[in-house]
DNA sequence: TCTGAATTTTAGTCTAGTCTAAAATTCATA
DNA sequence: TATGAATTTTAGACTAGACTAAAATTCAGA
């Protein structure tokens, strides 16, 4: 039977690695769901100009009802102005919180692609959870040990605010000479494709031909013999630089 | 105003990214919470034979209640062996659980170390959290990278069934020779000590006293120039080799 | 300008995992 | 071996964040 003296060995862990209780949570805390939707807003944000709560609920494959609930709690934390019915905006201080959380995001994709050598179609997802769990110190630690790369593996800003002056693939014209950019779409579904024919970022193309409504784009990708053809939600969410040495 | 097509980019973003829905979680699923129980009482049985409710409640900082209520999941899952009143043991499936987790959370622990250059006594909180959402394919792209490493910072092995001989620095004799293994107290508190009076892994030490009932002792630490007194609780959460060298 | 469809919000329900208080059980010792 | 203290379990309450159904609002088109 275990003695008093060997079972009294009560604080042999770190109080952190236990469950949160409730009446240590402080009152409207920026929690890891909200966090979510919160990046969820900004990157709708860049989509389009008004975000509406149906939006939002698409994008979170979640209830309207759901949303509208959050953008509640989001409002409460300045994190988004919500008028009623009318759609939402993301609060300096909402930005501001996605801004380092994409930070995070894309830099941990790079630690799992170049350093982990981890599939470059099958990071997003974990990285959507590791994001929230990581401290700025962290977070700086690992861009030091990568030697401070500035894009995500596929293509995207760890600085969001950067403006890269990258365009939409879709906006292309007959003939252009083209440099992949980045990926904006990041469904694994979505980038084995996009990997498939070769549309990764800094791959050399050409746009050459586009159906009368631009819905169906053909391309030469360099090292690739046969030409590729793509519909308008592949073009949409590969964007590119124009091709200077070509030019 | 948003047009129709402007706001037709529902599936732009991964699914996993969200919020896992009520209806598409399994009944009794092993959630983060049940993993952290398991590990939880997989360490406790390292140091003691039964392991009891309020054990577990002390170790977890949760009230006795809500042990009982997880060790109810935990018994329908076929992780413990529950006997009210009378304690708890893992089941094998619940071994190999918390032996996988184990294996994450120190291998985690050396990425944040070796790779990343974190404080040696501040990672084990994050590699907690951390653990939770690595599979094993991720897992063993770290072990890969970081060349297959035996032990975590503190010295536990990686593989939590490999018993490396060593024994608890409480147990050595006035005199003896040693090399420091481990130590399994990773508290942050508890590790800076540590590390401020040099008793960290591969350290060479001499035990220089023990008061008569063995609760202080002095040693002398291989590169410090004053002996140092520690009390019980230090000496039993440090593990020692005996020197070989100097036998 | 009215009306009906679409969207959004409100209201109420559910689950996981915490809590406290009270009841049940065990165990040490008189 | 009986009793009271300690431990554990049961019972009931709470919160976050999901849900559905119903009510409220908006807006396009007749």
């Amino acid at each position: 039977m275990a003695t008093k003296e060997n079972r009294d060995i009560h604080l042999r862990v770190p109080a952190t690695c236990r469950p949160k209780a409730a009446k240590d949570r402080v009152a409207f805390e920026i929690t890891e769901s909200i966090e979510e939707y919160t990046e969820g807003v900004y990157r709708l944000q860049e989509e389009m100009e008004v975000v509406s709560t149906g939006d939002i609920a698409k994008y979170m494959s979640v209830a309207p009802a759901s949303v509208t609930m959050m953008l509640k709690k989001m409002s409460e934390l300045g994190l988004v102005d919500h008028t009623p019915y009318q759609g939402v905006k993301l609060t300096a201080k909402g930005e501001d919180l996605s801004v380092r959380l994409l930070r995070k995001h894309r830099l941990v994709e790079r630690l799992l692609v170049d350093f982990l050598q981890l599939p470059w179609d099958d990071v997003h997802d974990l990285a959507c959870k590791l994001e929230h769990y990581l401290s700025e110190d962290v977070t700086d630690n690992i861009s030091k040990a990568l030697n401070h790369p500035k894009t995500c593996p596929h293509g995207n800003p760890v600085d969001a605010t950067f403006k890269d002056g990258s365009h939409r693939l879709s906006d292309a014209e007959s003939g252009d000479k083209l440099i992949v950019a980045k990926v904006t779409d990041e469904r694994m579904e979505f980038l084995s494709y996009i990997m498939e024919i070769g549309l990764v970022p800094t791959a050399a193309i050409r746009v050459k031909s586009r159906t009368p409504f631009g819905d169906v784009m053909t391309l030469e990708v360099e090292g690739y013999d046969a030409p590729v053809s793509i519909g308008h939600e592949v073009s949409r969410s590969v964007w590119v630089f124009s091709d200077r040495k070509s030019e």
